[in-house]
RNA sequence: UCCUCGGUAGCUCAGCGGCAGAGCAAUCGGCUGUUAACCGAUGGGUCGUAGGUUCGAAUCCUACCCGGGGAGCCA
């Protein structure tokens, strides 16, 4: 079979496309059809004068997602996406679509959720889960060259290990079982017999967020090294994220484009070192006087952006009265456009004040809120590693550091662009009178933990891991603003179909 | 759970107390180089649901349902 992504190997032959038709337009004698086939669009021009009666008639009866193939010449065309056209010779349709809902206008997003089962043939979300893909691919060639073996966590779990509030619920036979929110102490476990491993898999979190950043249901890959301390994690984090970056920019410049993605920050990713802060100096810079001056100049520039914006409005506005059809459907989109950007702009001045707030009278000891973590990494263009955690905010597993007993050798990777926590690790503690100590400081059952401790009984090792959000890793790389478009069938509050 | 914004034609929206509207989609017609094509015509409504105020409610009030964004929680 020939394939639209492999058109340029068949220039000035006749070849055979079967897919679906994307969009067409026709002009009396003369109609495009723009197919797509899975594997990218092609224009394909079919002039009455060129075909039977019966295909031109057929063509007639194309509408939105008709299947169909066709035969023609392939011819390269400057004017045609991807460069290549066909000029068709025949045509046969498998079936009409009849009203097909997504149109080529914009859509809403209850609208585009509730039929995301054709949804997925838009551009955008093709290109988004192709992205999706090349990195799933990254991940495992990434782990699979440094002899990490992939193993599998359950995912079932019979016994609530941190309290049961955002975990679902499940029967197991006559039992009650649990989804997993983690693979990571079975991570441990498999690290023990391999050494280097990873779990790759879904996870599942009853929490009730409705945010960009959440699903109930997503994937984690999560590897676990026996041997290797905090900095080594750290190490190995970093260079994994390189790796996908720079895999997804060789790669898939097509699909980035199609998203319309700016590359430019994705670039230093791949080519400049993280910076790496502990949390205290991370908490240093949020009271700082420069992060309350970055904020003031924050609302300065947005507030002269509304002027500018407001500006261009009224002077398109002007033009509308005496503007062609086309020119007032083109001010018409773009004052829309303006709206919303206004409305963004407002949310944001309504919310600085908040963030400068928290930001300012943060205590040492509290967690990061979301605008927290948005803050810091506001004068990076590269992801930011923080170590070094107050361990009363992190898990009970978690080493302290022998420098500061109040300090957990933890590790978040904070994604720039305002995407957020994209991994969390840490070095995991190795002692297993200590490990029995801070279950029951946590108030955690002990019995429940007998194996896991078993792995600190016979032949205990310094060991270290982390886990990926593989939603939130490819809503950064697409530069989506929502994760419900990194995943085929996104699982969230409110959301079980289709 | 809380805060906030929204629900009007198949879709995206305007209308905000006095005749239910536009663009796209659909249907019919025109056009041999279109790029969300264009031009002309036609059909299309439980204004989220229930109650209330009013001579009169899509518009005002109350409750509920559904959705967006955010807080908490988190990857």
């Amino acid at each position: 079979m020939v394939y639209i992504s492999n058109l340029s190997d068949h220039v000035d032959e006749e070849v055979t496309l079967k897919g679906w038709v994307y969009n067409y337009r026709s002009s009396g004698s003369l109609y495009f059809v723009e197919m797509r086939d899975g594997s990218g669009i092609c224009q394909c021009v079919v002039a009455q004068d060129a075909v039977s009666e019966d295909a031109w008639e057929q063509t007639e009866a194309l509408r939105q997602e008709t299947s169909l193939e066709i035969t023609g010449k392939v011819v390269e065309d400057e004017r045609s996406i991807g460069g290549h056209e066909l000029q068709v010779s025949d045509l046969n349709i498998y079936q009409v679509a009849e009203d097909y809902p997504i149109t080529p206008k914009e859509h809403g997003v209850e609208f585009l959720m509730e039929n995301r089962h054709l949804w997925l043939r838009s551009q955008k979300q093709w290109a988004a889960m192709r992205v999706r893909n090349e990195i799933i691919y990254a991940i495992h060639t990434f782990f699979q060259e440094r002899g990490f073996v992939q193993m599998d966590a359950p995912i079932f779990t019979g016994n609530a290990a941190e309290g049961t509030t955002n975990l679902f619920e499940t029967e197991y036979f006559d039992d009650q079982a649990y989804l997993t929110q983690s693979g990571q102490l079975y991570g441990e476990a498999m690290a023990m017999a391999h050494g280097l491993i990873y779990t790759f898999g879904p996870t599942f979190r009853a929490e009730k967020s409705k945010t960009r950043r959440h699903l109930t249901e997503f994937w984690m890959i999560e590897p676990e090294m026996a041997f290797y301390d905090l900095d080594m994690n750290m190490d190995l984090a970093e260079d994994f994220i390189k790796f996908i970056v720079k895999r997804v920019l060789d790669r898939r410049p097509k699909e980035l484009e199609i998203l319309e993605r700016d590359t430019s920050k994705l670039q230093k990713t791949a080519e400049e070192g993280f910076p790496r802060i502990s949390y205290t100096e991370a908490v240093e810079q949020l009271k700082s006087d420069d992060m309350a001056a970055m904020l003031d100049q924050m609302v300065a520039d947005r507030k002269q952006e509304v002027e500018e914006l407001k500006e261009e409005r009224e002077e398109i506005e002007k033009e509308r009265g005496q503007a062609k059809k086309w020119r007032k459907a083109q001010i018409d989109e773009r004052v829309i456009e303006i709206g919303k950007r206004l409305d963004e702009i407002e949310e944001n001045l309504r919310n600085i004040p908040d963030w400068r707030e928290s930001a300012l009278n943060f205590e040492w000891g509290q967690d990061f809120g979301g605008s927290d973590e948005t803050l810091l990494t506001m004068k990076y263009d590269t992801p930011v590693l923080v170590h070094r955690f107050p361990a009363a905010i992190k898990a009970f597993y978690m080493k302290r550091d022998p420098e500061n007993e109040k300090l957990a050798l933890a590790c978040d990777m904070l994604a720039p662009e305002g995407y957020g926590e994209i991994i969390g690790g840490s070095e995991r503690e190795e002692d297993l009178e200590t490990l029995r100590k801070r279950i029951n400081e946590h108030g955690l059952d002990e019995d429940i933990f007998s194996w896991y401790m078993d792995l600190r009984q016979y032949g205990s090792v310094p060991h270290s891991g982390f886990g990926l959000g593989l939603e939130r890793t490819v809503a950064w790389l697409c530069g989506l603003d929502h994760v419900r478009e990194t995943i085929p069938f996104p699982r969230m509050m409110g959301r079980l179909t289709p």
